[in-house]
DNA sequence: GTCTATATCATGATAGAC
DNA sequence: GTCTATCATGATATAGAC
């Protein structure tokens, strides 16, 4: 048989995979994927998958962690550049809707997929490096007297769920408008929610 | 071979194998489920599934209804015995909390499954009937002053968001507590967040 | 209506040429 | 390192006895 040359640069081709992993996970869902069908969307073969990664579930892990990362990576900036617990999270919930918008199928895949189905052993999303930012700016807030003292988690849920109850259903295209057109509103709320 | 005859009663079967669809699937997941896993666990043949069940994926619509449809009932429960939109969506938050205590399982299954994966056609959760009924609750309490003006997703989000974070939190192990005795603190923070 | 046994098929993963 | 071809497994769904 006719050998099919890979139109791909090698070095290319992990993140192609990770690309076309991130695609079809997030519209048909981890199970509902095939291996073949990686292959063909990231315009790679089988094997080369197999030789890149240890199985399907380490391409799932993999995103995974790169995608955390840069989310972290994101969270450290807006450390580095907002002092107060405010600036700090308006600031995070600003990113997380951008993102949304221009990221979408990593959004999806980080917030709203259910990780612990194909990903045993991982700990949960909230548990995560991010999510565990998250909270240390609001202990932070608390200690400077910006937030109301009360249990970390509570006020952490209370600050970003809203905003991120709203994001999941942009995701679902229950909301038609673009998430950061509703940024204020969905500030106002936020803030006015654990305020000192 | 000799007959194994179930020890399930002839009319309980729908309602074991729908039991048991709820125990495998938030446990497991729907793709790790197998339907002779679900004939195991409901003590009944496959055969018996596949003659109450058109296939494995209208067992997990049936038991998706059923689930829907008892908290639906809670809601309306709910709006009979509050009038103020204010009592309403605390005593909303006040059932969620305890049924995720008591029906632990349920509350995965409805809150935190991608049922979009495996039930393929069905709006998304937050289009569903009892978000809706949340929906309405909040445009009440707007209409009647109790809630600032706003957009009505950004309404619900921001004051159920808080809650149901708290909710997917407890679901993961990640709160050691038990939801109730966060609900005072919940509940201020929620209510702040969008009141008049 | 319920069961056991089995056909069919798709998938994850591997072998081995190049 | 990348490919094609194939294996082995396990799943869904059905057939047919009782």
């Amino acid at each position: 048989m006719p050998r099919m040359p890979s139109s791909v640069e090698p070095g290319q081709i992990r993140d192609n995979v990770l690309a076309a992993a991130l695609q079809l996970f997030t519209r048909r869902g981890y199970f509902n994927t095939s291996v073949p069908d990686l292959a063909r969307a990231a315009g790679v073969s089988v094997g080369s998958i197999y030789h890149h990664f240890k199985d399907k579930e380490d391409v799932a892990r993999a995103l995974y962690f790169s995608l955390m990362e840069s989310l972290q990576d994101k969270l450290a900036e807006i450390a580095g550049q907002h002092q107060s617990a405010q600036d700090r999270c308006r600031a995070v919930i600003t990113m997380l809707f951008d993102l949304t918008e221009t990221m979408r199928d990593a959004m999806d895949f980080m917030l709203y997929a259910k990780h612990r189905e194909f990903l045993p052993g991982e700990p949960p999303v909230c548990s995560s490096k991010p999510f565990e930012t998250m909270r240390q700016f609001v202990e932070a807030g608390m200690a400077s007297g910006e937030i109301r003292r009360m249990d970390v988690m509570v006020a952490t849920s209370s600050l970003f769920g809203g905003a991120i109850r709203l994001i999941t259903a942009r995701l679902d295209n229950v909301l038609a408008e673009p998430l950061p057109d509703r940024l204020d509103a969905v500030w106002e709320c936020a803030w006015r929610s654990v305020a000192a």
